[in-house]
This record gives C-alpha cells, structure tokens and sequence, in this order.
DNA sequence: ATCTGATAGTTCAGTCCTGTACTTGTTTAG
DNA sequence: CTAAACAAGTACAGGACTGAACTATCAGAT
C-alpha cells in the first residue's frame, strides 16, 4: 500500500469543511448569526459553561465571551449565574435561539447533505466512522 | 442502513479541521508565517495568478492581496507583471518561501499525520477516496 | 478608433477575532 | 483562618479579515 500524500489529504479535507462554510454563511447572515455563532449555538445544550464551551468550540475564552453577548443582546440565548459556583455562568437558548438554531442547522445539513450524496449509503456510515476515529 | 445525522458528521469533521489548524498555528508563527498564509504558499506553484489563488483558497480577493504584501515584504514571495496581460500579476516563491512552505506543510501533515495515525492504510486511502468524491 | 462590458487587482472603512492582562470568586495547604 | 494557587469570565487594544467601491487593462462589437 503506497503511502498516502497527508498534504493532499488535508487539503481536500480543509477544502471541503471550508467550501460548506463559505456556501452557508450568507443564508446565516439573513438569520442574523455567524456562522461560528451557530456552532455555539448548536453546543450549548451540551456544555452550559463558557469555559467549556470555549474548549469544545476549539476557540479562545474571550471569543466565547463577544458571542454570548452578541447572542444574548439578539435574544437567543439567555445567561444566570451558576448558584453552586458564583465564578460560572450558565448559558441556555431561548425560544427565539432554539429557533434560529434549528435553522441554522437544517441549512448546514442541507450544504453537506449535498456533498455527503455523492457518496453511497454505505460510503455515508464509514465516512463517519472514519472521522470519529480520528478525533 | 439508518441515515446518518449529517450535522453529527459535519461537527466531527470541522473539529478534525480545526483542531489541525489550532494545534499548528503556534509552531507556524515561529516560522514567520500563519495558517492561511501557509495555504497560499502551498498553492502558489499550482495558481501563480491571485485572482485564481483567491478562488482555489475559497477566500476573497483583497484578503489575498493582503496576504501577499505581506508574504512579499517579508521575503517569502516575488510578483511581476504579467507581460501578455498587464491586469495580472505573477506570484512566484522565494528561495526562502519554498523553505518555510517546506517546513509548514511538514509541521501540518505530522499534526494531521497524528490523527491518520489511527486509521489503517487502508482507511487511510478509503478515506482520500471519500473526500475526493466529495468535492 | 472608440465604446462597452468584463476581468485583475487594490484601497479603504469597518467589523471580527484574539492575546494579554485583569477582576472576581473558589479551593487548598499549612 | 489565611494566603497562595487556581479557575471563570471579562476588558481592552490591536491586528486580521472582508464587503463595497474603485482603477487599470483587456477583448469584442460597432
């Protein structure tokens, strides 16, 4: 088995993430998120926390910290104090925020769906397994 | 076969992208460069020319006309005109261009190598074969 | 020759994003 | 109990990035 050319491998797995970014974003913008607004969206029932949040995102605290306000000032997600440790914050979508994300989503989906399609079912399955057992 | 949960598949994949790029970027700024900057070097050879480079790299022109003044101030890349067509502009790299390319793609395909790593050879070439398809 | 529409690239203004340093609150060692 | 160490989150400054508008050149039609 020749060895394969990591180089080239990444670059058509960069160039694939990157082109569904680049495909969705304008749609999200007439949602009124960002496109990383949206994957914070989408983590946030998962990881309440800003700090852990941040980790999972990839993306540095203060980062976390601009959206959250964006995304409270706009109405989608909501913050309180953690009672049991007064240092955190617990972040929740709101109605309007579970709304927005929802469709952000689908628009994501339907981007990647479009790519993921020109694989088979069976293609579909191992292409996930693949990517999970790289992570 | 159950349909697989695309925005599952497509988080998976993303965090894959992006934890390569985040793991680099520290080692890459010490060679003088970032991550995108990397990326055009890496495709300069294949579009000299920065109209195609912008859209083969999926970004806007004036980002890269940014990133060219600047990969050329610090040495890394030379333009001319194009003499059959004075719109365009030839970029080319530098002795020290090619070096630094050299050495990022290197420090990217041993980050990226590292998540291949848990594949065998052959899922390693399935999954080239899968990213192929999809773009 | 000149006009028209298209293309290459840049400028600029303004937003996005993040590194550094800080505040506030919690835990732990003594 | 207190002080040091640590953790959550934020403020701010400054660099990164991009949309809109612009200049210069080209190619084709009149």
């Amino acid at each position: 088995m020749a060895k394969i050319d990591l180089n080239k491998v990444w670059a058509l797995d960069y160039r694939l993430v990157t082109s569904v970014i680049v495909e969705v974003a304008p749609a999200l913008r007439e949602l009124g998120i960002e496109c990383k607004e949206l994957f914070l969206l989408a983590e946030l029932d998962a990881h309440p926390h800003p700090a852990v949040l941040a980790e999972a995102l990839l993306m540095p605290k203060p980062t976390v910290t601009m959206y959250s306000k964006r995304l409270q000032s706009a109405g989608f997600i909501a913050r309180e104090l953690d009672s049991t440790d007064l240092r955190r914050h617990r972040l929740s979508l709101t109605g309007d925020g579970r709304k927005v994300m929802t469709r952000g989503l689908a628009l994501l989906a339907a981007a990647f769906g479009r790519r993921m399609n020109r694989l088979t079912a069976a293609q579909q399955a191992e292409f996930k397994t693949l990517v999970e057992k790289m992570l």
